[in-house]
DNA sequence: TTCAAAAATGATACTTTGTATCAATTGGAG
DNA sequence: CTCCAATTGATACAAAGTATCATTTTTGAA
């Protein structure tokens, strides 16, 4: 909270009501959440759907939030588990049951991927990857179903 | 198009007029492309706007396309560059420059990705990769740019 | 070849997700 | 405190996609 405050100062941005309201929600949400949500749960404080939006859009670049591919699309958002301001390089694990995503902490790329890539015929840039599976909390749950790779 | 055909047959769909259109459109076209101008270019031919998309939506269940995700959104299509009907692992590298997908021919991940994903407390399931990075025939042109990794 | 059932279509209206505009408000540097 | 750039909320708009439904096609069995 204290570090997304800084990071939106940091980069000169008015830490205004909106946004203080939008950041507070942000903290409570430990879930994928979408737009629309976000919006109908804050606009009895009177905040305004085009600011709903400019929010998500700031706090996507300032890597407050991270945006979550689920199969249906791409309108689900979730506070960031990396830290603002880091390399931006987020291989992440997302759970297919209740949407939860963290960081790795370590890259699971091969070494030689450069070379992989070159043999596409590609000068390789970067990599965006998702792992899906299920987290400990959800496997307990649901029990033993469908194991892949 | 006759693979693409019998994809569409064997899994009970019926060929109609607006998908033969669709898919000639598809061989025809090599880079990725959005609905809208999909439509645009077939509605001549008297093709609906839903059926575009119902035919879309089809078409990347069948594996006929993949989606491009490209940074302003979701909204690009292109051919699947892999064969329809094969595993559905498709590890992608994607030029920032043109937008062309190849399919990797190899997966370049580790071989202890599964044991990356434990130590996050997950049970792994699968993954979705993205390289990104610029095509052969794009550095030709453009020449000497930024590389990462 | 005919023909009926199921599948698919196109028109239309609607929803969701997001952006552009703009007058009114406000945060925060000085 | 004051002032101005940044931000806001309202409104209108656009893009992307879906639901409905009466009409048309496809296909395969007779
Ligand atoms: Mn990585
Ligand atoms: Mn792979
Ligand atoms: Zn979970
Ligand atoms: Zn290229």
């Amino acid at each position: 909270m204290e570090e997304w405050i800084n990071q939106l100062q940091r980069n000169g941005y008015k830490l205004t009501r909106p946004r203080r309201l939008l950041l507070e929600y942000l903290e409570s949400m430990e879930r994928p959440f979408t737009a629309d949500e976000l919006y109908h749960e804050l606009s009895r404080s009177g905040i305004g759907r085009a600011t709903v939006f400019r929010a998500l859009k700031l706090f996507l670049e300032l890597d407050i939030l991270v945006r979550v591919h689920l199969e249906e699309g791409c309108q689900h958002y979730q506070a960031s588990p990396g830290f603002p301001g880091d390399d931006h390089h987020h291989d992440r694990i997302i759970c297919r049951s209740c949407g939860d995503i963290q960081l790795l902490d370590q890259c699971p790329m091969r070494d030689d991927v450069s070379t992989i890539a070159h043999r596409s015929g590609y000068r390789l840039q970067g990599h965006h990857l998702d792992l899906y599976g299920i987290c400990s909390r959800c496997d307990q749950k649901t029990h033993g179903l469908d194991a892949e790779e």
